[in-house]
DNA sequence: GCTTTGGTATGACCGTGGTCATAGAGGCTG
DNA sequence: CAGCCTCTATGACCACGGTCATACCAAAGC
């Protein structure tokens, strides 16, 4: 236990790519419009793609942070976790959706994790690389600020959320923003729910029950599918941005 | 009712004031470290003073950012508030504290409120002239992802607080990250304090009478003192960022 | 094959804290 | 001064949802 060991924050195994591939995928990735391709290039070549086997973590809390993350295939879920073992999701990102955007202008260590939800390539490039091509592309700048302003007004708002809205509110809400992303079909378990609601699976499940008897959901292990959307939506109920 | 007043969004009443004192503001303003006098003077020179008087709006939600604005002097605090009226507290904003960092690169309404919470003198810079200073001084985008960091890490603490602590324990999160703000003597009323700590007025004054008569505090009508801070002091427990 | 693990399902219990009601005290205004 | 509003204070009530327990099923592992 004494023997820190100093390289342990390698995670995954690195993945042959070509600089194509990986200039495709900066193409279209979120955060990255506005950029000639020759931009592109130039960024893709300071990546490497890395896989993640399901369950495993890309990124720990409290770990200073030494790559940007952009997931290239599967889906990645960024979560915090308190000391006493309690997870909030707050993000599920698939392909072109980065996963530390603060970090790694700080580099300073923050309590998010990031863990593989399925059989996952996630583009790695250092740090300090990635803030000198941001500065030469002030354009990044703006498409950042526009990220993480929805990143922060999600938090707040489910921040509100937590206060006033109820447990079934708060999963209605859950669900449609997954119906936005993914479509009717969503791939999750009662407890990865829970935790993008901020409850239990207990209760989770015991909600699902109700809309389930109302015929608005139907569900089998690890997957819950809305047959009638419309009787979740509310005008008033604008999506989080998960 | 009809008649929209489009100047409406005119907040506050100009004051004077000399570029000598605008550069003073900014000069020890956070998120504005590692500028030189010419920069800083310059930024001054971009800046406005408004006064605002207790209780008035510096901005509403839903409104686009016309502004970046800085507290000169006095009180300023950001809260969200719901559709139903629910309120959550979430910046007190002093002198050389930015009010909102993310909005002028947007412009976007976004679901934020600013009010006065006394006798208070705020800057306003135009959004495109605060945007174009920090293109030309990259230096600030590595201050200003250094404030978000810490203000997206505040939020996702309080998320997990929500889930987790009860109300005694975040009203004590609160009370010990005023105390290293503002001191021992903390000019909030109990409502104010409630909305800091995401509960209702009448929780807030019980749990602060079951903390008087343990002779952890005292108070008084629109103050608390805090007494033997040690006893609410806990390793573990980080303070916000408020 | 059997065992283990993780997901689903549901019942019982009860504590935290929100809601509503009432009341007094301090401060501001006309 | 009266009148009003805000802040403080506290009691009574009870529902939402967390916790614990049990059970069943499917998939994975030895």
């Amino acid at each position: 236990m004494p023997v820190s060991r100093l390289t342990a924050d390698k995670k995954g195994e690195p993945v042959e790519s070509t600089l194509e591939a990986r200039a495709e995928l900066f193409q279209d990735a979120m955060g990255f419009g506005g950029l000639g391709r020759d931009q592109i290039e130039k960024l893709a070549a300071l990546a490497t793609l890395r896989r993640f086997s399901k369950g495993e973590m890309v990124f720990e809390q409290d770990q200073p942070c030494q790559y940007f993350h952009l997931v290239a295939t599967g889906l990645v879920k960024v979560y915090i976790c308190s000391s006493s073992g309690y997870r909030m999701t707050y993000l599920l990102a698939r392909r072109g959706e980065p996963l530390n955007l603060i970090g790694p202008f700080t580099g300073d260590p923050r309590f998010l994790c990031a863990e593989a939800m399925q059989e996952t390539q996630v583009a790695h490039i250092p740090r300090h690389d990635f803030v000198g091509f941001v500065a030469q592309n002030p354009i990044l700048f703006n498409n950042i600020m526009a990220i993480l302003s929805k990143a922060v007004d999600s938090a707040n708002s489910r921040l509100i959320d937590m206060v006033e809205k109820r447990v079934e509110e708060r999963l209605i809400r859950v669900l449609l923003t997954l119906l936005d992303k993914f479509g009717a079909e969503i791939r999750l378990t009662s407890s990865e729910l829970a935790e993008l609601a901020g409850t239990t699976v207990e209760t989770t499940l015991r909600t699902m029950a109700r809309l389930r008897s109302l015929g608005i959901i139907e569900s089998e292990r690890g997957q819950v599918k809305i047959i009638r959307p419309a009787s979740l939506k509310n005008p008033e109920r604008l999506p989080l941005w998960v």
